[in-house]
DNA sequence: AATATCTACTAAATCGTTTTACTAAATCGT
DNA sequence: ACGATTTAGTAAAACGATTTAGTAGATATT
């Protein structure tokens, strides 16, 4: 219907244009109250306790009637706090940078909250930079995903996958040695003994970690992750090719191995096809074992056979984890760090090392 | 070091704690001037010009001594404008929408806009909830993906693959007839004439335009999408799983047929594992044609057909063109379309049919 | 009948900026 | 030497909420 809301008693404005927002005192006038009351009953204070439920209906009933909704800016400076924290990732596109502010999100949301994202694509002047605007712009917190924080905190950080211990900074980590034992006893298992490895970019927080768990699980067992076996990711566009070129580099230097253990699914996938153009058939001539299980391992050809990093989870429980910090504002004591465990998912791109 | 920054001089609070943020009004104060001086130099306002360099200077010091950053919210409040726009997406992972924000970020990140992003998951409330909720938050103008307009618009509003006509909403749309003409040209030169067809869920935008547009540009050669030979996607996770089912179904209906046209990539990967199973070779016995050319398309296996959507261009064009609207407040003459132009880029998953 | 408490509100301060409208002193033009 | 302009600022009013500190009248208490 065509909107019949405002009679010409408007006070100043001549035309009342399809929708200019009204404010708290708009309504307060138009009920012939203060806005302090309006207030009071609208936020349902304790203070309304004294204000009679009839008058309370009118402030309701008028502010449907006006369409009334609250500006967020101008509460938020009052009360100093915006329900809305910052998230800054690598890349958003990268998979799991999604699926990890999928789970951020899902947690926030229900605590309605809102939250700002920014990629920082591993450039230093933007790792500086997005910390200290996300601050201006008053988030009450910040999420980092796989970021390295570069600054002092003034409000409270979670970081997914921080391995730094920061003061003010909550890290959300993986058990790696967990992961570790069951990639690498995974292999064992099925008889590899030379295994080469594709090492994640520097700038990623998890390859230190990873590569020294795993080379400890591999010690353990007797055999070790030959460097001569060991190639590192180049690059940091979110695509199989950069496995698919680390590959190529490793199976040119003529060395043999039976498995392959990459840094994540997609460079899993792009050593896979970097072995079939080899002539190389996974699993049956050299196995690979991915890791993250993001949604392309299941269906991939063949599926992978991968770790599991919850990253959903991990996104959520960094919000939880958040929301929690800023609940309990007062209180000091900041966990250092929350875990999650993975598990194996065993498809078809391992299996028994062939006898030859 | 160690902060060395306020003296004892400093007013009321005794300690000065790690880091408590300075007003415009404390500096002012440390100073020695107005806010009102400060404010108009900060901004080189054009007021500001009668202001010797030297005050400047000492302005500038100043700010950088005490660290001072404004606040954005009473910014924002006082000038009516959040330089933040409001971002809505089915959901985050599902590789479409991440490709879109992350050619939105691009474009906004350069204009020092933020954005904030919500998920409607097809829900009914949430459709009709957070555009409500972001406007409140005083976005300065709403970008949607693949999403539903429920609401009158009250700002600028741009929708990437939308395709009502609304009052105040700007469309980005790819030219779906070119792309019919890529996809079923292609597939008709390789001798198909049996196409089955994996037709997208009721809530996806494109599906009835694509759906359209496919069946005229087979009607034009003489051939016909057949019912029989046609299936929906059901559900709505963002996973190849769903691909699976609708192939599966359609294979367990007998029909015959040479051809799959899938209602995006992620669709065509599950199909493809679905004709697999059923001992059919993609693409010797059935060829598959993707959609949208995601990053896993190139390294599928078989590496997917596909027509490419330029999904990242689309966020860019988006946001660019919401942010040319907010900058022409004034103006009403709003484009109703963009388009953009989708191309195919044949790999290996489709090939010429088979004789029998 | 005087005091205390409760009821139903409101005025004004506040959050931290920007912006409009001044002002006092110095300089300029004639 | 007088008015006009320029210089170098400032006071106060926005923006739109929340919150503190009241207040005037009604009711209850002693």
């Amino acid at each position: 219907m065509p909107t019949s809301d405002e009679q010409p008693k408007s006070k100043s404005k001549p035309t009342n244009r399809n929708a200019d927002p009204v404010s708290l005192k708009d309504l307060a006038l138009h009920l012939g109250l203060s806005p302090t009351t309006l207030s009071l009953v609208l936020n349902d204070s304790p203070q309304a306790s004294s204000i009679p439920a009839e008058t309370k209906k009118r402030i309701f009933d008028g502010a449907r009637e006006l369409n009334y909704r609250p500006n967020y800016l101008a509460r938020s400076l009052r009360v100093q706090k915006t329900n809305t924290i910052g998230v800054i990732v690598p890349e958003l596109s990268d998979g799991y940078s999604a699926m990890v502010l999928n789970g951020v999100e899902s947690a926030l949301s229900t605590a309605e909250y809102f939250y700002l994202t920014a990629s920082h694509l591993h450039r230093d002047d933007l790792l500086e930079r997005l910390p200290r605007v996300l601050i201006e712009r008053q988030v009450d917190g910040i999420i980092a995903v796989d970021t390295p924080i570069r600054f002092t905190p003034t409000i409270p950080i979670v970081n997914v996958s921080g391995h730094e211990e920061i003061e003010g900074v909550t890290n959300v980590v993986l058990n790696h040695q967990h992961a570790a034992e069951l990639g690498i006893g995974h292999l064992y298992n099925l008889g590899h003994r030379r295994i080469a490895a594709i090492k994640g970019q520097d700038f990623s927080s998890d390859t230190l970690v990873r590569w020294q768990t795993m080379s400890e699980a591999a010690n353990k067992r007797g055999i070790s992750l030959d460097p001569a076996l060991t190639v590192q990711l180049q690059g940091d566009t979110p695509s199989p090719e950069v496995g698919y070129t680390a590959m190529k580099s490793l199976l040119a230097s003529g060395e043999r191995f039976t498995a392959v253990l990459a840094f994540n699914d997609v460079s899993a996938i792009g050593a896979i096809r970097a072995l079939e153009e080899m002539g190389l058939r996974v699993p049956a001539d050299v196995s690979v074992l991915g890791f993250d299980d993001i949604y392309a391992a299941a269906f991939h050809n063949p599926a992978l056979t991968t770790i599991r990093q919850p990253l959903f989870e991990m996104g959520n429980l960094a919000a939880r984890t958040l929301l929690e910090r800023l609940a309990n504002r007062g209180e000091n004591s900041v966990a250092k760090t929350v875990g999650v465990e993975p598990t194996i998912i065993v498809r078809q791109s391992t299996s028994r090392v062939s006898q030859s």
